[in-house]
RNA sequence: CGGGGCGUAGCUCAGCCUGGCUAGAGCGCUACGUUCGGGACGUAGAGGUCGCAAGUUCAAAUCUUGUCGCCCCGACCA
């Protein structure tokens, strides 16, 4: 492609609204332009770079054995409704009714499609015969985010990878589960992505696994939980902390009860009273299924309720409202303690390691000084467990190492799904005993733009974007330092021609424009390999090349450069 | 949905507080000339209902109210 003929808009200066590096890139690059909060135009660049991201996708779906299908985006609101999530997905569902014939029609478009893939394999799979089976498609996918933000990482409208899985056994459903998550693994890999596949929360539904796939970056939106020495990772809400103190720590002090009018949360009394928010005991009453349970934390700790709800062996879990830790602990809200509470009483390990804390006293505007474990107050050996968020700091639970939080970018998650779609969309097939069972289904997402954009968050340099070959836009940008000398017009007419002759992308500046110019865009846009022909060089018969990625620039000899050239870029990819 | 910020030329912004003549700069764009190995220089030019609406005033980019849009923090996020 000659730069003159194509449309890159390349911009000099920030955009005004883009923070994220990889927001300011794509906007300085001429990758995307935006179109309205959360919608975006893709534009020649970085059309082109999806699509490279997209055919990654879909060769590695289709040698995991997936097959590709494509539903339409415009779904009819019934089958929503048949599985309750029209409730569940709320303002997120962008839902449209249009008039056909003075008669109504409701339909959404599709932020996802378990219901319309599971009703397809409704209408045509009957025997185990035809299971199992991988359906996957790659299409656009509609979400009213109520705050779209950070260029193209969050978007109402995106580019998504959706594979659903359906099998007759959990063995089964593993087993494709497992294929996905491999070809999970070649796709990111392929892409240039250093990711990690981190343990994460599967939710009420389905089974016992679940994956995200995550690329480390300072401006991600998600939390993981890493250690450095083992690996270890999983996501906030599911990272268990290693063995911590068993054994009661012995405090002294007396205890004490003093006045704490009006102050009731953690970090006020930590003032008051002039102690550290770890020195003190957070008491949170919960509502476990319909009964009052208080949970003690230490204080600089935060809740985790998927892990209470589990230590507790509850289906329903919530913060109890004012009126029950009234009724409870006799006491508003911020004042509760575990002294003379006569309601179940869990514990967090570390609440074992604490000396003298202090407490709510369980009346209003008061707490206590010195509130020993064991003396005056005791937890049930079984009522100790891991019941809060890791932080960092904290043992690994599977190595002598050190958790650490870092922020990252979700790009794919892989999910055990279970019978609740087959169920509730009758998915049913008759197995060799002529019993009709729900098919076992698994889910699988991709999101294709964040691929580009986390490749462009955690490999960019101070003049913009770096590419790996397998992403990269184009594979070649020929720069001519000037292309009034017909010599040099010439040579680089000729270069191009070869280059993609030979099956090469190539990107010819044959703009009428200073070097300094070309040679700052071709590195703002990042193609991986430059090959700059200029006077100087064509005299000696040289050409300078410069991968994007090194420093330094070298020469090779213009006789056989085609050659030479299609080589490294095979080599590179 | 709670809190904060911003809308002036294609882009980035100044001017607004303290109302006053034909509304400015840099970049980009057009033409011509000189240039040509890391965002050149000169000359001439095109380009703006100051987001929109109402109000106050002799007079509004500037003050007031409303409205629309965009961004940031938080809540939410299958």
């Amino acid at each position: 492609m000659r730069w003159s003929q194509t449309l890159i808009p390349t911009m000099k200066e920030t955009p005004e609204g883009a923070e994220i590096p990889s927001h300011v890139l794509m906007v300085r690059a001429g990758l995307i332009g935006q179109l309205m909060a959360g919608v975006y135009n893709y534009l020649p660049l970085g059309l082109r770079a999806l699509r490279k991201a997209e055919r990654i996708v879909r060769e590695e779906m289709d040698r995991a054995g997936a097959i590709e299908i494509h539903m339409p985006a415009l779904t009819p609101i019934d089958l929503w409704k048949r599985t309750g999530r029209v409730e569940a997905f709320g303002n997120v569902l962008i839902q449209v009714a249009v008039r056909r014939q003075n008669k109504q029609v409701h339909m959404a478009l599709g932020p996802t499609h378990e219901e319309i893939v599971t009703d397809l394999v409704a209408r045509y799979v009957n025997s185990y015969r035809q299971l199992p089976i991988t359906l996957y498609q790659i299409q656009t996918k509609f979400r009213n985010e109520e705050r779209p933000r950070f260029g193209v990482l969050r978007t109402s409208e995106f580019l998504m990878k959706d594979a659903y899985s359906f099998d007759t056994s959990a063995q089964g459903l593993n087993a494709s589960y497992d294929k996905m998550y491999d070809a999970y693994c070649r796709i990111f890999s392929r892409a240039g992505l250093k990711y990690l596949a981190v343990e994460a929360e599967s939710g009420p539904i389905g089974g016992d696994a679940s994956h995200e796939f995550m690329v480390l970056a300072e401006n991600g939106e998600d939390t993981v939980v890493h250690c450095a020495a083992c690996g270890y990772a999983a996501n906030l809400e599911r990272a268990e902390t290693g063995q911590r103190a068993k054994s009661p720590a012995s405090g002294s002090a007396e205890l004490k009860k003093v006045p704490t009018p009006n102050v009731g949360s953690i970090e006020q009394v930590s003032k008051l009273l002039k102690c550290k928010p770890a020195d003190m005991l957070k008491t949170l009453i919960y509502v476990a299924d319909d009964k009052p349970v208080a949970v003690l934390l230490r204080g600089d700790h935060e809740a985790n309720e998927g892990k209470i709800r589990r230590a507790l062996k509850a289906t329903k879990l919530e913060l109890a409202p004012a009126d029950v830790v009234q009724q409870v602990t006799g006491a508003p809200i911020g004042f509760a303690g575990p002294i003379g509470l006569k309601i179940p009483l869990w514990a967090d390990a570390d609440v074992a390691a604490m000396g003298s804390a202090v407490v709510g006293a369980n009346e209003a505007d008061a707490h206590y000084t010195g509130a020993n474990l064991g003396r005056d107050f005791t937890v049930a050996a079984d009522h100790y467990a891991d019941l809060r968020n890791a932080t960092a700091g904290d043992p690994c639970p599977r190595c002598p190492g050190t958790l650490e939080l870092r922020h990252a970018i979700e790009v794919g998650h892989v999910f055990k799904l279970g019978t609740k779609y087959s169920e509730a969309l009758d998915a049913r097939y008759l197995d060799d005993k002529e019993q009709q069972h729900a098919a076992i289904m698994g889910c699988y997402g991709i999101g294709v733009n964040r691929i580009i954009a986390a490749l462009i968050e955690t490999t960019h340099d101070a003049n913009g974007i770096v590419w790996p070959m397998s992403l990269a836009p184009y594979e070649i940008i020929i720069s001519p330092i000037n292309v009034k000398e017909a010599a040099v017009a010439e040579a680089a007419e000729r270069l191009y021609r070869e280059l993609t002759d030979a099956g090469i992308e190539v990107l010819l500046d044959d703009r009428d424009q200073r070097p300094g110019v070309k040679f700052k865009d071709a590195d703002l846009i990042g193609i991986p390999l430059r090959v700059v022909v200029g006077g100087r060089g064509l005299k000696e018969g040289q050409l300078e090349i410069k991968w994007r990625h090194e420093a330094e620039p070298k020469m090779i000899p213009l006789a056989g450069a085609t050659e030479a050239l299609a080589e490294m870029v095979r080599q590179a990819t």
